[in-house]
DNA sequence: CAAGGGGCTGTCA
DNA sequence: TTGACAGCCCCTT
């Protein structure tokens, strides 16, 4: 079980219409502290893969791209879809956020 | 082995 | 609220 491993199944858990930030998604695979490490695997996902990557954002409730890129586009849409509501470019942690009340 | 950089974070001005 | 900065861990050069 390779910690990238551990890192797929905190994503693969997150349930829909919720999101988590990197560090938390950290935290949850059992490595506080890496949650840059979460962000470079999220990008070296396989094509094709069936991880809810679009549910992970950064800690302040906003999408880590650009706005005008398209990954910005496709995450934001996904979420949406998910019945995640974006407000001004982000969303609130404290309505979507994952295990907000049980952390 | 050293250096750079990546979907980050918490703190402080 | 925003921006600058210093830590973080890992992979590729």
């Amino acid at each position: 079980m390779t910690n990238q491993e551990r890192i797929w199944q905190v994503v693969h858990q997150i349930p829909r219409g919720k999101v988590a930030s990197y560090g938390q998604v950290a935290k949850l695979a059992e490595l506080p502290g890496y949650a840059r490490y979460v962000g470079y695997v999220m990008k070296n996902l396989p094509a094709g893969t069936k991880l809810p990557w679009h549910r992970v954002v950064n800690s302040q409730g906003r999408i880590s791209f650009p706005r005008n890129s398209s990954s910005y586009q496709r995450q934001k849409t996904l979420l949406e879809k998910e019945g995640v509501v974006f407000i001004k470019g982000k969303f609130s942690m404290k309505e979507f956020g994952w295990l907000q009340d049980e952390i």
